[in-house]
DNA sequence: ACTGGCACTCGCCCGTGGGGAGTGCCAGGC
DNA sequence: GCCTGGCACTCCCCACGGGCGAGTGCCAGT
């Protein structure tokens, strides 16, 4: 059903469609392309294509535009990723480089994927799940206060306040610190729990209490800080979108302002490799006239959060697919230095 | 020439103008409004106001709409702040109590501000500049590689890595943190350069360099975090603008994006009182037809940060003035307990 | 100083009528 | 059997034009 040409003559309907944002007709193809056939010729692989669901009228006696099914046979089959030039990855990994910080290198991240792919760009924060302790350090504030401080090797700091049930000596102090961190030092994030178990035990019983509370609140910020956070950024972008403003791009910017939508889009995707989610593939409603692309980024072999762009289903997937990948690929070189 | 009458049927022009977004007439003004006058009278003072810069013509023979400088007589002479009600107020009470650190603090106001207002929400972050150091802490992650960690009395922290020229002892560590600690521990942030100025004299000759490296880092996160960050929610409120869309939106998208535009904004407000900029007085231009309402906000009697809202120049001017103020109260408070 | 009346101005809505792009189908040719 | 040119048909788009109504400015009268 599907020969060669007929994969060819979407292929060219998504191209135009995506630049012109009009529907496409027959004549107005072979005239664009050389398909080496007439639009007559054309005109009954486009009825094939419609009765397979791949492209759509808008009403009768107008051109065709892509269906997300249309575009989801164009992103598996047709469109290879876009290799990013040469002087455009120049550009990103100067402008990455000049990053100062963990967030710094979040937030330029996000600038540079919206600047490149002129839609709004996702980037979530480094997760802690995957990554290993660096450092666990315990201050004391007040006799009955201290303080714990998380280092990651990702180069995210996370503290948290914590009220003694007794006073807790420095002597005390310095031992759990250290006993601390020969246990966890360089260990994997999710190993940790198993790792401090019994460590109350060897405690004098006046102590008892405070490290009991000191070890709670290190398992509470690992399980709380998998909650991962994210920056958004390009929404201008979004008046790039159509002629049927309002109703489309309300939605679009609710479910952005919802954590929780974002990152269980992101979280949907593969860990490796590249997801593409056209239209109504996306769970959330508002979402169902985007797309999302989105990739995991890491600073070694592995995945430590995904980034990605959220677009109009009408966008260039070949280009923005480039963008993402290769940003990706930087931010994690950044990410492997520091 | 403003008689009391006037200054009447501006307000009523406002009030109506702001509920229907539509150019109001002088006869739907005197059927609205008891002003105890006909329209033609009415449209006598409508045509002194216009005179006047105070109200404008759409195009001939239509309805009047308020200018720039209506609404800002309507704000300094003629609109009130309105209260909240008191179910409403319990309610903002209830929803920031539930807060568990700065960062939630800060997101639930946004999202509060933004539902009261049903407009954009802008909150800063407490500055660092008016705050007190609460401790400094100095740990040591390798032999000649440091962590510093600035606690403010807001709840913040801000750490540094340092890598020392020379290795550091110990010993030395610990002196030079209780050094620091006793010289800066609870002084307000812009006394701390000239509190550390000589304190590197007292240190060994082998351990001067990383002393002065350690507090030059300080210094700078000093100067560094006095640049603000802040947050924003509410955007999709940016829907309701008006029906000549792409063209309002988008270049109020892209201002809200340059977070050194909105901290302009914020900064631009009088430290005590409510701040109004109404359409062209919002010095970016992008933002000509939107008012921002700011207002400070602090712990103590002493303002640490603003927050605001921005939304069209056709808002409820009592109503928003209100729901900030009363946001603005409720935050100082909820961070003066913590 | 206010009011009622009146002529006038425009924007808005709606129906109408080409013009054009595109389609489906069919008969004919390679 | 597949491709092509031709042809009639369908609709969207847009421009034109008239009627409606809200609103105005002005003026004469109280």
């Amino acid at each position: 059903m599907l020969n060669e040409r007929r994969l060819e003559v979407l292929r060219a309907i998504v191209h135009d469609y995506v630049g012109t944002e009009e529907p496409v007709g027959s004549k107005a193809l072979t005239e664009r392309h050389s398909l080496g056939v007439s639009p007559a010729t054309v005109r009954n692989d486009m009825a094939a294509l419609e009765e397979e669901g791949f492209i759509a009228q808008p009403h009768t006696s107008a051109g065709r535009i892509p269906t997300d099914k249309g575009y989801r046979l164009f992103v598996d089959k047709l469109a290879g990723v876009k290799p990013m030039a040469a002087p455009e990855r120049r550009a990103i990994q100067n402008f990455l480089d000049g990053a100062v910080d963990l967030d710094d290198v979040v937030a330029r991240t996000v600038r540079l994927l919206a600047q490149l792919t002129r839609q709004v760009a996702v980037v979530q924060y480094p997760s802690l799940t995957r990554s290993t302790v660096r450092h666990v350090e315990l201050l004391s504030l007040a006799p009955a206060r201290l303080m714990l401080v998380l280092i990651t090797d990702t180069g995210r700091v996370e503290q948290r306040m914590i009220d003694c049930p007794a006073p807790f000596g420095e002597t005390s102090l310095a031992d759990l610190r250290a006993r601390l961190n020969s246990r966890v030092a360089s260990r994997r994030f999710a190993d940790v729990p198993q790792l401090v178990q019994d460590m109350t035990e060897s405690f004098d019983a006046e102590d008892r209490g405070t490290v009991a509370t000191v070890l709670s609140t290190l398992l509470e910020t690992l399980v709380e800080e998998t909650e991962e956070r994210l920056m958004i950024g390009g929404t201008a972008n979004l008046t790039r979108f159509g002629h049927d403003f309002p109703l489309t791009i309300r939605p679009v910017l609710e479910a952005l302002e919802e954590q929780v939508v974002l990152l269980k889009l992101l979280g949907e995707a593969t860990d490796s490799g590249m997801t593409v989610r056209i239209g109504h593939e996306n769970a959330h409603e508002g979402l169902s006239s985007t797309s999302v692309v989105s990739v995991g980024y890491g600073s070694g072999s592995e995945a430590v959060a995904k980034l990605g762009v959220v677009g109009p289903t009408r966008m260039d997937y070949p280009g923005t697919m480039g963008a993402v990948r290769a940003v990706a690929r930087y931010v994690g070189q950044i990410l492997a230095e520091s």
